[in-house]
DNA sequence: TATATCACG
DNA sequence: ACGTACGTGATATAC
């Protein structure tokens, strides 16, 4: 049975003209939608495998639809199609046909009906269908064999009806219904008026439909319950606005949708009209192209034994995928079973695959490699480093999919760009890395999860009262988390003068609101609502849904993601849990460790300015390091020129601001921002900074000097980083790119010390033979858990780890706490 | 999807 | 005149 693909035009047309940078045709007519346009429909059509056995793309017309007869407001506060995207739509259309696709556009009827129907009649004929387009709104009509490719101008991402459940908690077509009581802003449904989305999915969710909520709407209390009474006839006709038609005339049958290929010869005069030199090239070089596409994978049966053999594994959703001497091979528990009497694996992500093997109860103890590490350290500006990338890139060839067919391929090429100091750098930092990292996910962080919950209640609380207290001194109930809701209040309501502007509004951050506290009285209500809200749902919340049944929460390192080298840390993020405010650090108590155990918490003192004095050889700031000074105080008394003892606690938070901006690649601007102070002011600390450390203004330039030559920078331990930005025409990302040259020899040496401590860690740790591990890292700290009886003799390799990772011409400096929770630990 | 905001080093 | 410090990830709305 075929597949059929199924366009809405004006929905990716329009995305298009967003997404893409302004083009032109040799004759000014502008064509940066059209270009996108055409990239999408290939990059569809490629994605779905193989020639579809139907194809149709859906326009809107201009004339009001069956919806405006009976609904005036629908859609009127759309703007109108901007003149330049008008221009394009008939080419669109044209290019269209001549790729193929059957082109259907009804009076009275919208896009979206039209592909209702399409999926439905192709439904009914059992042909599995896949819907492009880029708004959401046709996830309702996702079913067993509907597909919906929402198309963006980088990615298209596929959404099943799974997606839909795990990501709404309803089936695709209780969207209706969710939409009849959210409304939808964009297409002016107004919903039940005070409902919004959460409110919306948690009624269908336990009624199952709108018209169930209704029967049962007496016994819904409070301010919901009236809500919803006093919306009705507005949910129903916003129902009925939402509802996508499935019996649309079309115009035209079935079969007329039938797919007969692309019409090369008008695709070619088209693509000269609008000057798409990339796209013709493409066009002449057909056939080849045609076979870079990477095929779809054929398994066999997994085999005796690989006993012997070098196999190729890749970790795809819970599945290895093997690739032994050309032969694919598929398994879970059996195959890694079978991998791990192997005699070598090169993987793509070894940390997936030790996890995989792990909960089969599997260890992979030969010679690993690691083919995702290499691409990193060749080039980590390829962007968290995607199988995909690295395909296209390496063989010039498009899979969205990691193929473990292209594997050896791709492991030869880039053995081949790996310099032998990169290939240091892999084999003795990012390869043993990876391997602690794995162990560090799997043992997890224990979470006292019923202290996290009274927490949660009482923030529940304050973040109740807060809103109350907001919403009477604004005498309006308004959503405070929308800045733009917020901004009118204050701003046009409330006549508090504006600082700043953003691209959709009055500004809202912090450093505004702070100037505005004296003000009002609500503003600092606000402040407090944002914060309590912020711990609730990002920590409280977020934090709770991720706690497993053993009450531990298992981050997920990624090590191939950050431009610099560090790690990152998601799902959840353990690197961002708050430290700065006293409310914020009580999260730290529910961070505990396992029953028997404490925790040891070390990091390092000044990591990056110790770095620094390093790298520039700055004997001034070489010697304040050895002389164990503080570092902020005496900056303070060379940029003030004062005597050590005489610098207040106010110039000591300048100098240290100060050494911040050295490491950031420093600017007059934002310094003063950041102190309050005139940017003239600024721009003398800076001068007065780099005057008394001659090695730092020299190693500065002489960094930019070698960026601006080489096109990259590296750090002390070889680690590269490219930075296209200094050879681009544009003046600020020029000097984005200067910055991040100072920077990152800095961040990045930073990254690797702690990585060698967290390597030598764990080796010393192992040969003392204790239980102790590393279970968290977050940039320059370390916590390891250990039994109780183990506690000091993990302190010490703890200690001697992180101060022995390198020899560098300044001392390192670490401090290191010891207690029951984290909070403790960082307090003792 | 994109933006604003805010949590961390 | 113009934008404004380095590196991340999660959550909420708005578009």
């Amino acid at each position: 049975m075929g597949k059929a693909i199924i366009f809405d035009g004006n929905s990716i047309l329009n995305r298009a003209f967003y997404g893409v940078r302004p083009l032109t045709a040799p004759d000014g007519l502008p064509t940066n939608a059209l270009f996108g346009f055409v990239g999408m429909i290939n990059k569809a059509m490629s994605r779905i495998g193989e020639a579809p056995s139907h194809a149709a793309i859906a326009f809107d017309l201009k004339e009001k639809t069956f919806r405006h007869k009976v609904c005036e407001s629908y859609k009127a506060t759309r703007k109108p199609m901007p003149d330049d995207l008008a221009k394009q739509l008939p080419f669109a259309k044209e290019l269209s046909r001549a790729l193929g696709l059957k082109v259907i556009e009804q009076a009275g009827f919208e896009a979206d009906d039209i592909l209702g129907t399409l999926s439905k009649k192709l439904y009914d004929l059992g042909i599995e269908t896949f819907i492009v387009t880029g708004d959401r709104d046709s996830f309702q009509l996702i079913n067993e064999r509907v597909t919906v490719l929402l198309a963006a101008n980088d990615d298209t991402k596929i959404t099943t009806p799974a997606e839909i459940k795990e990501k709404y908690g309803v089936e695709p077509k209780q969207l209706i219904d969710v939409k009849a009581i959210m409304g939808d802003s964009s297409d002016n449904i107004s919903g039940v008026p005070g409902i919004g989305e959460k409110g919306a999915i948690k009624l269908i969710c336990e009624y199952g439909s709108l018209d169930n909520v209704y029967e049962h709407a007496e016994e819904i209390s409070g301010a919901v319950g009236k809500k919803l009474r006093d919306g009705k006839e507005s949910a129903y006709m916003s129902r009925f606005l939402a509802e996508i038609k499935l019996d649309a005339p079309l115009g035209c049958e079935l079969t007329d949708c039938e797919y007969g290929g692309a019409d090369n010869s008008a695709l070619r005069e088209l693509y000269k009209r609008l000057g798409f030199r990339q796209f013709l090239e493409k066009l002449e070089a057909e056939p080849v192209e045609e076979a870079k596409e990477a095929q779809a994978e054929e398994f066999l049966s997994l085999p005796e034994s690989f006993v012997g053999k070098t196999l190729y594994v890749a970790a795809v959703g819970e599945e290895l995928l093997i690739n032994c001497e050309g032969a694919l091979y598929r398994g879970k528990d059996e195959a890694a079973r079978l991998v791990s009497e192997c005699k070598k694996i090169v993987c793509w992500s070894l940390k997936e695959a030790l996890h995989l093997a792990s909960r089969a109860g599997v260890e992979l103890n030969c010679e690993c490699e690691d083919i995702s590490l290499i691409a990193y350290v060749c080039s980590p500006e390829d962007n968290g480093v995607s199988f995909g990338r690295a395909a296209l890139e390496l063989l010039g060839v498009s899979s969205s999919e990691i193929k473990v067919s292209l594997l050896p391929e791709i492991y030869e090429k880039l053995l081949e760009k790996l310099t032998p100091e990169l290939e240091k750098l892999y084999r003795t930092v990012e390869l043993p890395l990876s391997r602690v990292l794995f162990e560090m996910e799997e043992r997890g962080f224990s979470v006292d999860k019923q202290a996290l919950d009274r927490f949660n209640e009482l923030l529940s609380r304050s973040v109740a009262e807060e809103e109350e207290a907001i919403w009477s001194l604004a005498g309006e109930k308004f959503n405070i988390n929308s800045p733009k809701q917020l901004g009118s209040i204050l701003f046009e309501k409330l006549m508090l003068p504006h600082y700043r502007k953003t691209k959709s509004g009055y500004s809202t951050d912090v450093s505004v609101l702070e100037k505005l506290e004296a003000y009002h009285p609500i503003i600092p209500l606000i402040l407090e609502y944002r914060k309590d809200s912020k711990l609730k749902n990002t920590y409280c919340d977020g934090l709770g849904k991720q706690i497993t049944e053993n009450g531990k929460i298992h981050t997920t390192f990624k090590q191939t993601q950050t431009l610099t080298g560090r790690l990152s840390s998601a799902e959840p993020n353990l690197q961002n849990i708050p430290v700065r405010s006293d409310k914020g650090r009580e999260l730290r108590r529910f961070f505990v460790a396992g029953e028997g155990n404490v925790l040891i918490d070390a990091d390092y003192s000044q990591i990056e300015l110790r770095v620094l004095a390093h790298v520039a050889g700055d004997n001034e700031l070489i010697n304040a390091f050895k002389d164990g000074e503080d570092i902020h105080t005496v900056t303070a008394s060379q940029v003030f020129g004062v005597p050590r003892e005489f610098v207040s606690s106010e110039m000591r938070k300048r100098a240290k601001a100060v050494n911040f901006g050295i490491i950031y690649g420093i600017g007059a601007y934002s310094l003063s921002q950041d102190l309050h102070i005139t940017t003239k002011t600024a721009a003398e600390y800076i001068e007065s900074y780099l005057s008394k450390y001659p090695g730092v203004r020299d190693y500065l330039e002489s960094t930019k000097r070698f960026a601006r030559e080489n096109g990259y920078v590296e750090t002390m331990f070889g680690r590269r980083r490219y930075i296209p930005e200094l050879s681009v025409s544009n003046k600020n990302m020029q000097a984005f790119g200067e910055r991040v040259a100072m920077n990152t020899p800095i961040q990045g040496a930073a990254a690797d010390l702690i990585k060698i401590a967290m390597i030598r860690a764990d080796k010393m740790l192992k040969e003392a033979g204790l239980k102790a591990r590393l279970i968290l890292q977050i940039h320059d700290e370390l916590i390891i858990e250990a039994p109780i009886e183990e506690a000091e003799r993990a302190e010490a390799i703890l200690r001697e780890a992180m101060l022995g990772a390198a020899e560098l011409s300044v001392p390192l400096s670490v401090d290191v706490g010891i207690g029951k929770s984290w909070f403790d630990a960082k307090n003792d």
